[in-house]
DNA sequence: TTCACCAATTCTGAATGCAAAATGGCGACA
DNA sequence: TGTCGCCATTTTGCATTCAGAATTGGTGAA
């Protein structure tokens, strides 16, 4: 097993809730169950700690990181930020052929919707906004998103939607295909803004706070 | 040494050009310059590829990363969004005594102008732009601001300056002070944009894409 | 002289072993 | 009975070791 592939694994593991919130991580358990031994595994840790998935704590062991109120804040805020930017230069630099594969998806998250299925419409609506990402040709910008994003992903495509919520989300949408078929950078940027930020709301309401595994009052985290 | 103590001091050698960009990165070398054995090193270049300051060739070992015109292009444009990003939230958030804080180095810089000392000159630049990331209040922002930042501050701050841009430079941190003391958000992102954008341009047209070390033209570049 | 092929060496990647630190349990004492 | 301190066990962190791949140098043939 090649090195990134570990890493991927384990990645996987954490973001599907496998490794829940908190959770201690024994490196000999996930050796043997990824059949590796510890080397590659402990490489692996240090990279996803590196990318705040995974909290090392020196000579105890790695945690799997919990998501605070304020994380989930911080995260989406700046994966505004970040559409918000992939927004403006995908409207200078994407082509036809892709805006036409945004509107396909856009047209099927559509139908998802009436058909008020939610799995298929996240499916589209995720592909939606990774296609804005990828448009803007900047794979720096790919790269932190596809890392902010990871990291709020369960929250942001898992939280249920109150019918009023989801036509005001469907309804920005329309206003996004609009923006980026009129490529008008500002618009498209204000609009997946305000997108982001209702999201956000809803997913704080929520309460999506990932609690504490062994929250004992007297140990302080580190 | 502490594992993040490795990473850091390998980092600093590669972003200080110690290591030079394209260069190979024995192992066995680096590791009797830091006195420890290959594993914790192996670990530290496993997280600096992950950061994107070294580049992994499978069983080929580690060069350092090149930065191409592109790369630092792409590189400019996200740390564009995220400062825009901070001006909004920083205007929000910041306390007077922050605003204080950078009104002092504001003044400083200024000084530093009147003497062209580019060398303080860029140190209060600096400390300005991270007090403003810094008053976002916002530590994943942070995390990437300062990963993409020492990506690019070789070039950001060691490019000469002709009189005229240097000129401009002050005035727009002139506009920056005044939109953060009128806690206006929006107006402050988009002169930081602009200031950006302009130090984007100085950095490019120095021409400052970093040269592949061992350029033999038959060997291809992974 | 140049190219191709092969052996030897070097280097990477992973597994194992060892020392140090932390965890948990047991007994002593207040 | 509850708390503190000590010792055995477990686990981490690192050095070392081992297997496999790549590079280098050399040899021979065209």
């Amino acid at each position: 097993m090649l090195h990134e592939e570990v890493v991927s694994r384990v990645r996987a593991m954490l973001l599907d809730g496998e490794i829940p919130p908190g959770a201690r991580i024994p490196e000999r358990d996930l050796c043997e169950k990824l059949q590796i031994s510890r080397t590659p595994l402990r490489e692996a840790l240090k990279v996803l700690a590196a990318e705040g998935l995974v909290q090392l704590l020196p000579n105890r062991g790695s945690r799997a990181a919990r998501l605070t109120d304020k994380d989930m804040r911080d995260l989406f805020e700046v994966c505004q930020g970040l559409e918000a930017l992939a927004g403006e230069l995908a409207c200078e630099r994407i082509t036809e052929a892709e805006i036409a594969d945004v509107a396909a998806a856009h047209t099927a998250m559509v139908r998802h919707y009436g058909d008020r299925d939610l799995l298929q419409y996240y499916r589209c609506n995720r592909t939606i906004h990774e296609a804005i990402i990828a448009a803007a040709g900047n794979p720096v910008l790919s790269g932190l998103y596809e890392s902010v994003t990871a990291r709020i992903r369960r929250a942001r495509y898992v939280t249920p939607m109150t019918p009023r919520r989801w036509a005001l989300a469907v309804q920005e949408h329309e206003a996004i295909l609009n923006a980026l078929q009129r490529r008008d950078g500002v618009g498209l940027s204000h609009i997946l803004r305000a997108h982001l930020r209702h999201k956000r709301e809803e997913v704080l309401q929520a309460g999506f706070a990932e609690q504490d595994e062994a929250p004992a009052p007297w140990q302080r985290q580190a």
